[in-house]
DNA sequence: GCTAAGTAAGTTGTGCGCAATTGAATTGTG
DNA sequence: CACAATTCAATTGCGCACAACTTACTTAGC
């Protein structure tokens, strides 16, 4: 007779369950912003450099073309980001911030302290989950 | 001049990237099952004890009823469960789980291992990682 | 018994995530 | 130059998540 995996002794349910309550303590903050996590995460690859190509984006972010070509829609119906055909490369397209998009990165400086604050966990223990999780992730895509 | 947080260094965006790449690992197996991750968990839940009400599979995965209504039904046409409408409180549905259901359990028992062989972590780090993100949600949730 | 409050499941609408396909533009090769 | 292969973004389709709302049923207070 063979058992069954248990529930609460899965890593990747504790993944799933403790990602989802991690932007669930970002998502009141991020509403006052007029922003989703995702749309969060795409601008700080925004803040740090652009402007970027979509496929560049995704492949920071680890997203592809259906989930962003939409995200970005929306992020330029908010204002946001703008979207402009590159005249290089007729194919790319270059997403630039706006001034009300850059203006977003000041208001969104206090976001992370949030997150930990809410963490429970010690700065130390933020740092080496941090870590670990990046090892693991490196991990699980080089095992494709 | 405030400094926009930068992508890298959020233990969120960690959170969310190891998550997305736990599930891509099991995608292809439970492929195999025919079985979506979330469908998955839920099965998880039903070979522990059965039958369980909507709400109850709710709280041990944190989903509401608007996102296991619809998964519910697509695991009943799927064959591997039924739903009752309970005789004491006809507001209850119970979820039970149908032979072809039971059966899965045995194909499901080597799953869990392929993500510890996938993960690149020793048993006691992933452990330990395990308990840590137990931690962390609990505060997160706490937090509200 | 009757109504008010509460509870369970379902429905609707929006926004991801991701596989698969499409279409346009560019590059590589003979 | 021609044309096949590649690349980039967009689109389509499906299945979650989650908020907000609805409907059906049950229970509590009077």
């Amino acid at each position: 007779m063979t058992e069954a995996p248990r529930l609460d002794r899965q890593v990747c349910f504790a993944l799933y369950s403790a990602s989802r309550a991690a932007t669930a303590v970002y998502r009141p903050i991020l509403d006052d912003l007029g922003l989703t996590y995702p749309q969060y995460l795409v601008m700080l690859v925004l803040w740090e450099s652009e402007p970027r190509g979509v496929k560049d984006l995704g492949e920071e972010l680890g997203l592809d073309s259906g989930t962003l070509s939409p995200l970005l829609k929306r992020l330029e119906a908010l204002g946001f980001v703008e979207r402009r055909r590159s005249g290089e490369d007729e194919r790319r397209v270059a997403i630039h911030l706006t001034p009300a998009g850059r203006e977003l990165s000041g208001k969104a400086t206090g976001i992370p302290q949030h997150l930990a604050d809410a963490a429970g966990l010690s700065a130390e223990e933020l740092e080496q989950l941090r870590t670990t999780l990046g090892r693991l992730t490196e991990a699980l895509h080089r095992s494709h």
